[in-house]
Parts: structure tokens; C-alpha cells; sequence
DNA sequence: CTTTAAATTTAGGTAAACCTAAAAAAATGT
DNA sequence: ACATTTTTTTAGGTTTACCTAAATTTAAAG
């Protein structure tokens, strides 16, 4: 079947909150996807109707089976873009989430194809995130929020949740991309924010909202 | 200014009529886009109060300066995707026409300018066709149409203006691609068919149809 | 020079994807 | 338990890009 670029948007953005909340609802997607939350019932509706979604009136909505292999696709299509746009282009890592958010849209099967293999079927996009197979298997990287890293532990930074253009900029400012160890020097009570040492050169502040969308793993 | 992926491809298919004629009419248009009359004459109001359509009710339309410089944007970006279709992820010269369809709508300026740069800024598209310059700008190849080569005539093909699937599928069941040298045998008055020699090998048959959508040049 | 035919535009309507405002259901506080 | 607040849905409207059918303009033919 064949889905419009609104349609695709919609179920992107319900995988992503079924990674947070189990059940999604309509005004968090509302929020997510910049609309209000009368639009979203409508595709709700419609996305019920085509069988992608588990929808109960006023009790919330996840994507069924079938939804969730066609936002796999999606997801996979962004992230091979966005590997594209970083690697080949020379894009940097923040710079690439709006473009490949038109691109994903673009639906050839053998383009997807041929552009993963083109790129050597990379595992993860710039970000870390795995990118999935062409069946929707992935691999996903047992990740810690860096929000509830000990004091004294030492972690590698494996993926960034949170994409925006101004998160992305504050991390760069502060020399953190995917790869970058960091040690939590001190964290501090008051306010949630963790002081850090990155690569064992620079120290920095990071507030509770920054290091919440920051992913590690175990050095 | 933004257009709509509807605006862009009335403004390319008004583009690429007027290489044929001079003033475009509604009907010409309609066809070229699979869409009504009407249609069309929605959005040409539309585009005239957008500035970019010299029009007057009955009597054809064309590009003005403005819509001009817009179309070789749009025409740019297709034949850059083409060509990165063809010679970076390794698809037929055929096949690519209607995936570049989608991917010319992407319209971040800094992604053509990069994709430009790691194509080594390539002078023509797969099929021969000029790619325009940032500015707009580039060289028209001076060709010939294979309808008009006189007998004993020897020529290389530059470009091939009708890609439909079907057209493309022909020529290469024939082995004739751009470059590929050609001489007319002979040239039957009954139904404008001719007789050609591919490659100083194979002969073929070539209906006027067919001919007159190959461009060459000199040998 | 009038009649007929062809091309084009207008009028009015549809579907998708949005919106605001009001109604309905669910959750919350006392 | 019941009143209030929050969340969600419904009702009805807008815009874009289509459509058909009818009216208008231009072109062609006798």
C-alpha cells in the first residue's frame, strides 16, 4: 500500500512515542507533530480505518503489526539518508535531520536498496541510532541516560534523542558527538545538573534537560 | 519564495513545452501533466498572481524571467539526482526519470550545492541533457535531430528527449545510449522509418517516431 | 459571413489535511 | 460523591488541487 507524506509523518511520530510511553495520546502527539489535537483525531480515524493502529476513543492508540513495519521503513529511510548526508556530502551531524526528514519521504524500494548498499549497509546513523534492515530488524544498543550515570563513571556517548538544531549546537559547542567519552564529575541535587569531564580534557555543565536526551553505554 | 510540489511541476512542464513552442496552451499542458483543462487553468491564476507567468485568458502563457530562473532550479536538481542515480548507486539510464521526479522537490539549497561538489559538478545528465549552472546558466549543445540526418550521414547521439520507460527500453534493446555513434543507411519517404547502423555493427529499423526524439551531433 | 467545431474558462463540487469552537468523556481534588 | 479541570472528540469551516459539466471565446469550414 501506499501512504501520503502526512500519513508517514503521523506514523513515524507514534514509533517514537511508543518508545517512551507504551500507549500513546492524542495531545503528546498533537505536540510532536506541531498540529492540534482535533487534526490528530481525524488521522487517527484514518489510520484505524487502513489498519495500522490499535485505536480505542478516548483511551489512547498504538501502532498494530502492520503499522509498525511500515514505520520501520520510514525510520530506516531517514537514517540511511542522514548517513548519506554526513558521510558522502559532508554534512554536519546537526545540519541533517530536516533534510532527511523530505527524503524519507521519497518511497522507491530499489532506491533504498541500492543506497544502502551503496553506503556499505552502515548499523547506525550519525546520531547512533541503529538503522533497521530491510525486513525492520535491528539490533537495538542496550543505551544508559547519561541523566542517571553514578558520580565517578566513566561512559561512551552512543545516541542523542532529543535532534533539534539547538540541542545539536549546544552539544557541539561543548565538543560531544557520538563516540565522546565523558566522566561524571559531580552531580548536583538542587537542580538535577551534572557536571562532566569530556575526553578526559575540558570539563562542562550540563543541565538535567540536556543529559536526559544524551545516551551512553559502558566504557 | 516556496512552491508546492504541484506549482513545481506545472512551472518545469510549462519549461520544457516551451522548448517546442514559443506560447504554451491549456490542453498542451493538461496532457503533459495527465490532468484536465481546468485544472490547469486554476493554476495558471495561481502562478500569474505568484508573478511567474506572462498570460492572458485564450491566448497561451509562458514563463517570464522569474518563472524561467525558477524551472532551471527544479530542472537542476532533477538532472543532478539522475545523474548521482546513475553513476553513484548504479541504475539503468531508464529506470531513474521517475525517481529523480520525486527527489528534485527536496528543496534545501545547501543539499544541491553539496551533492553538485561530490558529483565533481557534472556538465550533463544521463541522458545528455545539460545540467544548469547555480545561476541558471548552461551550455545548449548545438543538436540535430536524427529525423532530419540525411542519408550516408554519420552522427554520435548527445540526447534522447522523450524518456519515457518504454522509449529508453528500446534504444538500449538496440544499444544506442549517448555517445553511441550511428549512420543513416537509408531513409524510407513512405512512413519517415530509416535505416541505421549502430556502433559500425548492427543494423536496425527506427520508426519517425522514434527518430525524432534522438538528438545528435556531428561526427 | 455565418455555422460548426475546438479550445478555454467559469461555476460548482470533492477529498485531504488542516483549523476553531463547542460538546462529551475521563481524570482529579476536596 | 460530586464539581471542576483536563483530555479528547465532534461539528462545521478553510485551503489546495483536483474534478465534471456548462458557458464562453477563438478558430475553422462551408
Amino acid at each position: 500500500m501506499n501512504f501520503s507524506v502526512s500519513e508517514e509523518n503521523y506514523i513515524k511520530s507514534i514509533y517514537r512515542l511508543q518508545q517512551q510511553q507504551e500507549v500513546v495520546n492524542t495531545n503528546s502527539l498533537a505536540q510532536e507533530l506541531n498540529t492540534r489535537a482535533a487534526s490528530v483525531t481525524d488521522m487517527l480515524k484514518k489510520l484505524q480505518l487502513k489498519k495500522l493502529l490499535d485505536y480505542e476513543k478516548y483511551r489512547g492508540f498504538k501502532l498494530n503489526a502492520a503499522g509498525n513495519k511500515i514505520a520501520l521503513t520510514i525510520v530506516r529511510r531517514h537514517r540511511l539518508w542522514e548517513y548519506f548526508l554526513v558521510t558522502k556530502l559532508g554534512f554536519e551531524w546537526d545540519k541533517v535531520h530536516a533534510i532527511a526528514e523530505e527524503l524519507e519521504h521519497v518511497s522507491s524500494i530499489e532506491l533504498i536498496q541500492r543506497l544502502d548498499s551503496f553506503l556499505d549497509h552502515p548499523q547506525t546513523d550519525p546520531h547512533g541510532d541503529p538503522i533497521p534492515d530491510v525486513h525492520g530488524k535491528f539490533t537495538p544498543i542496550k543505551q544508559l541516560n547519561l541523566g542517571e550515570i553514578p558520580e565517578k563513571k566513566s561512559v561512551i556517548v552512543s545516541s542523542v534523542s532529543n535532534q533539534s538544531s539547538e540541542m545539536l549546537e549546544l552539544l557541539n559547542h561543548n565538543n560531544i558527538k557520538i563516540g565522546t567519552g565523558l566522566r561524571v564529575i559531580k552531580r548536583f541535587a538542587f537542580d538535577g545538573s551534572i557536571e562532566i569531564k569530556v575526553n578526559k580534557q575540558a570539563t562542562c555543565i550540563l543541565s538535567e534537560q540536556v543529559s536526559k536526551n544524551i545516551f551512553v553505554y559502558h566504557d
